[in-house]
RNA sequence: GCCGGAGUGGCGAAAUGGCAGACGCUACGGUCUUAAAAACCGUUGGGGGCAACCCCGUACGGGUUCGAGUCCCGUCUCCGGCACCA
């Protein structure tokens, strides 16, 4: 694939045209915003990365598919934003310090260097003006300042919370840290549940707004809203008050005789009551999406961290508890979480009173009612839930039906299951014979009007959206700004000192609480309204906080004043177009969703909405090739002789089982690919399935080598060429050889009639006007045409023209290049026989050059230098096409008979039906397949299709 | 378990309800070359036929329609998200 020879081939693509470009558009400011002030805007961005160094070809996609909308929307001329920054703060930047005993800060300025000259090797074009950096603090300035804003506004608060604890490292861990026994990734301990002051957001406040404007959002892709949706996981139905029974209740219990009678009944509920006493003080909260079955509510249970447990445990059951709380602290999430576990619980020795029915029920407390959702505490309805269906059962608690499942008569001791489904209300008092349901007139609606009429709950609605703890135990972050004073109490750093710069410190490594604590010197403040000795809040902000606002610095990025000014945010938002990773479906978009209608509340964005359109762009993965022996042991096994050069069909056997081994594995057995010069493979290598380029699995191709020696323009042709961009894609050798194929023959077309192409188009010049959306027509040279292949090529020009630009502004980029390279076919057998430069051949060099302005830029660049001399390509403006031109004047027309394809006829383009309808009886094959059967109904399709029913 | 999405050649993929497989890759045959590479030309869903052509074919089973890859119902498989969420 390397050319040996030195001087570039006038017919090849040529990498080394490519700088020359970069530094043109650079110096020339072309892809700069603000360049054309008078033009509609357009902000596009790519969500930006974590610096991790030298990119490889797999990171290039995103900046890819940013930079053909960026280049397309200029050479439209539009005014397009299209900026760069590093979301710079997080730990890989303070695990590499821990490693190798040097600063965060080094490491992540060089990683961002290194990055940084990646993009401008393969020309994604910025506006480097307003490049954002998280970890200088004239970002995180703004970043502090937008934390006290929420502060200001009750939004930021701080409050206890449980979090992963590892007992040997002293310090918190992330639930992606801990494994799946519950055991430290770094320390092998087990790691604890931990209760620590953490600062939160308030996101919980705007999560109504965050699930209702998702509707708004028609230009992303539905699944990222219904993973929003349920992430936020809204809820309707009632909280009621559970009061707690003084002492004397005796437990609710089945009573023998009521056991085989048909509870469809409506009888009186088959319990016998207990001496109820008055309600002592305390009223236990419970949140039920099912109202309605209250009257089956035979238990209750209480996650074991409900702060009621201590207070209410009988004496008796204290030790029990106590152990029970003990250990499901222990417990991993995932441990707790997993169905497949058997119920567990224990009782607590107290009782509450369920208020539709006066009736004391015990108090159970189990791992599987979560703290984290609703109030931490539930009513059991054994009959209708399966949760507490198996926990009755495995307790040997009552099970009352309450819902009647039509057509059936049931006998609770015979449930396997619980019923979770509609019928008719039993055993429930005032809702006995009312429809169990959510609509008008039905159970839940009923309960709820019921309950709240007598005070003993009401209707609310839940959510699964948990508050958004921010504060992290870690050095290399946004340091909170925040100030403990001597009473305890807590201030905001005053703005005029923001930023609280992060100190110097020498060891990172969290020890309990976070690295920052040891820097005296920070840490020791005078409060800043009495001069007392304070203290500095020691956490960071999460980095979700720095990338929840950063597209709106790109706006404003200079200023030093504020956060961005209004008028910069007005005239740029919201980001008309934002790609990134699905992996960013939730949280980043969340965040970034719920930070923007805080400052739209503000007053300070134009929008309550962040990002009009979003665009979720697919990996790009390659095989990895590996020896033999490091795949699986049992290929070890496999013959030396065979893993040099074999004989195949020798050694057929051998070989088919390697291959079943390998399979096994997931591999497939592979010859190595000949060495340059070579004769053949000379062994055999194990190869993967695709997977996602990586540092890790070591598939990565480095940007800057690939680039020198094939050209940026190739790589963007392999990535956009090889599948949708929402797909995941895979990068080969294959794909590279027919996108510098493409790129050769565009240049073996073009370049021996440059001079006649610039000579021939100046009669007719395509004009420039940058500022018109349309773009430049092509019309003028349409009615000079007489023969018959000019007239042809310039309708599958102008037909390109058009399905380019519509595949371009809908992300089809496949279908797009596809399209160009149709073209480019037809048009090599055109000038081939032509033997000439036509006009319309010419014409169709120029526009060609444009179409191909987003996909392959340098070359595009360097077509239009051939062909106009002068000015750069993005300010000569998209080519228009000509709908008169698409129109043909023949057409094919297709015939059926009974729906089957039977023939084709060239027709008139305007022939009507009656003519087709004609045409289509007397056609020879159509009358062989009609076999003289009468025609029972005739389909036109003008332009299209004739069917002859029969 | 719940909620989504997707199943089309050897592969990546195209196809407003109207000629299934555009475009590309691979493979095979050919031209050029001492040879190879590159480049160029041709073939490439399956089956049948000397041929003109014919039959079958978009996961599976039904349905709607003159006509279904596309719409509807059911089944299977794969992928993704959430998951003891009361």
């Amino acid at each position: 694939m390397t050319t040996t020879t030195k001087k570039p081939r006038t017919d090849r693509f040529d990498p080394a045209i490519e700088p020359r470009w970069r530094e043109y558009w650079q110096r020339e400011g072309i892809f700069n915003a603000g360049r054309r002030h008078d033009a509609p805007n357009r902000y596009i961005l790519e969500m930006f990365p974590y610096p991790s160094g030298d990119l490889h070809v797999g990171h290039l996609k995103n900046y890819v598919i940013g930079d053909a909308l960026t280049r397309y929307y200029v050479i439209r001329g539009y005014d397009v934003l299209h900026p760069f920054g590093w979301d710079a703060f997080g730990l890989p930047a303070e695990n590499a310090a821990i490693k190798y005993r040097r600063p965060p800060r080094e490491w992540t300025y060089n990683n961002i260097a290194e990055s940084k000259s990646s993009l401008a090797i393969a020309g994604i074009m910025y506006d480097w003006s307003r490049e954002v950096t998280t970890c200088a603090p004239d970002y995180y300035r703004w970043n502090q300042w937008l934390f006290q804003l929420l502060y200001k506004k009750g939004l930021a608060y701080r409050a206890k919370s449980l979090v992963n604890w590892d007992p040997v490292d002293q310090t918190v861990l992330a639930n992606e840290q801990v494994d799946a026994e519950g055991r430290s990734w770094r320390s092998g301990a087990k790691v604890e549940k931990r209760e620590l002051e953490q600062w939160f957001f308030r996101i919980t406040a705007y999560a109504e707004r965050l699930l209702n404007d998702l509707d708004k959002l028609t230009d992303w892709p539905e699944r990222v809203k219904i993973m929003q949706r349920n992430w936020i996981g809204k809820s309707e139905g009632a909280e009621v008050d559970f009061p707690v029974a003084g002492s004397n209740v005796r437990m609710l219990e089945r009573s023998p005789e009521g056991s085989d009678e048909s509870a469809a009944m409506g009888d009186e509920p088959n319990v016998q009551r207990g001496n109820v006493q008055p309600a002592n003080e305390d009223v236990i909260k419970v949140f039920t999406t099912r109202p309605d079955t209250l009257w089956g509510a035979t238990f209750m249970v209480l996650a074991p961290e409900h702060p009621l447990v201590a207070k209410l445990t009988a004496p008796d059951k204290r030790a029990e508890v106590e152990a029970y709380v003990a250990k499901s602290k222990l417990e991993s999430e995932i441990e707790r979480t997993s169905t497949t576990k058997e119920k567990t619980g224990v009782f607590i020795g107290a009782y509450a009173i369920n208020p539709v029915n006066d009736e004391p029920i015990p108090i159970w407390i189990a791992d599987y009612v979560l703290m984290g959702y609703g109030t931490g505490a539930i009513m059991a309805v054994p009959a209708h839930d399966q949760r507490d269906f198996e926990f009755a059962r495995q307790f040997g608690l009552p099970i009352r039906l309450v819902v009647q499942p039509p057509g059936q008569s049931v006998d609770v001791d015979d449930l396997t299951e619980a019923w979770p489904h509609d019928g008719v209300m039993v055993n429930s008092g005032p809702l006995n014979g009312v429809p169990a349901g959510k609509g008008e007139g039905e159970s839940v609606k009923a309960a709820i009007a019921w309950l709240e009429e007598r005070g003993k709950g009401k209707g609310t609605i839940n959510y699964r959206l948990r508050d958004w703890l921010i504060s992290r135990q870690r050095y290399w972050g946004t340091p909170i700004p925040m100030i403990h004073r001597q009473d305890g109490s807590i201030m905001p750093v005053p703005e005029e000192q923001l930023p609280v710069v992060l100190p110097e410190i020498d060891d990172y490594l969290p020890k309990g609480k976070s690295p920052l604590a040891a820097a005296e010197q920070w840490v020791n403040v005078a409060d800043p309204e009495t001069g007392a000795p304070a203290r500095r809040d020691t956490d960071t902000m999460d980095t979700f906080v720095d990338s929840s606002w950063y597209f709106l610095r790109y706006t404003d990025a200079q200023n030093d004043e504020e956060i961005f000014s209004k008028a910069a945010a007005t005239r740029w938002m919201p980001v008309d177009q934002y790609i990134g990773g699905i992996e960013h479906a939730i949280l980043h978009l969340l965040y970034a969703r719920f930070i923007t209608k805080v400052l739209y509340d503000e007053g300070l964005v134009p929008d309550d909405e962040p990002f009009r359109a979003l665009f979720t762009q697919g990996m790009v993965q390659r095989r990895v090739r590996t020896p033999l022996e490091s795949v699986a042991p049992d290929i070890v096994r496999f013959p030396e002789e065979l893993r040099r050069k074999v004989d195949l069909p020798a050694e057929a056997q051998e070989i088919g089982h390697a291959r079943a081994a390998l399979k096994e594995h997931s591999y497939a057995l592979e010859q190595e690919p000949a060495q340059s010069g070579a004769e053949g493979g000379d062994g055999w290598v194990a190869v993967s399935g695709p997977v996602t380029m990586s540092k890790s699995a070591g598939n990565g191709i480095p940007v800057g080598p690939f680039v020198r020696q094939y050209g940026s323009d190739v790589a963007r042709i392999v990535v956009l060429f090889a599948a949708p961009p929402e797909n995941n894609m895979e990068w080969t050798d294959e794909g590279v050889a027919g996108a510098q194929r493409f790129l050769n023959r565009i240049v073996g077309l073009f370049s021996p009639d440059r001079q006649a192409i610039a000579g021939e188009a100046r009669g007719w010049r395509l004009e420039t006007s940058p500022s018109e959306h349309i773009g430049t027509s092509l019309q003028p040279l349409a009615s000079s045409l007489t023969a018959d292949a000019d007239k042809e090529l310039y309708r599958r020009l102008n037909e390109t023209v058009k399905k380019v630009t519509q595949d371009t502004e809908s992300f089809r980029f496949n279908t797009a290049i596809a399209a160009l390279m149709s073209l480019l076919n037809d048009t090599v057998d055109y000038r081939n026989k032509a033997g000439r430069v036509t006009p319309v051949f010419a014409l169709l060099a120029h526009t060609y050059a444009r179409l191909l302005a987003p996909f392959a830029p340098h070359l595009a660049e360097e077509l239009h230098a051939w062909f106009e001399g002068q000015g750069s390509i993005y300010d000569a403006g998209w080519p228009a096409w000509d709908e008169a031109a698409l129109v043909q004047e023949e057409i094919e027309v297709v015939l059926q008979v009974n729906g089957k394809v039977r023939g084709k006829i060239n027709v008139p383009a305007q022939a009507d039906e009656a003519q087709l309808r004609e045409w289509a009886l007397t056609n020879e094959r159509v009358l062989s397949f009609i076999e003289g059967k009468p025609v029972r109904k005739v389909i036109v399709v003008p332009g299209k299709l004739v069917n002859v029913v029969v």
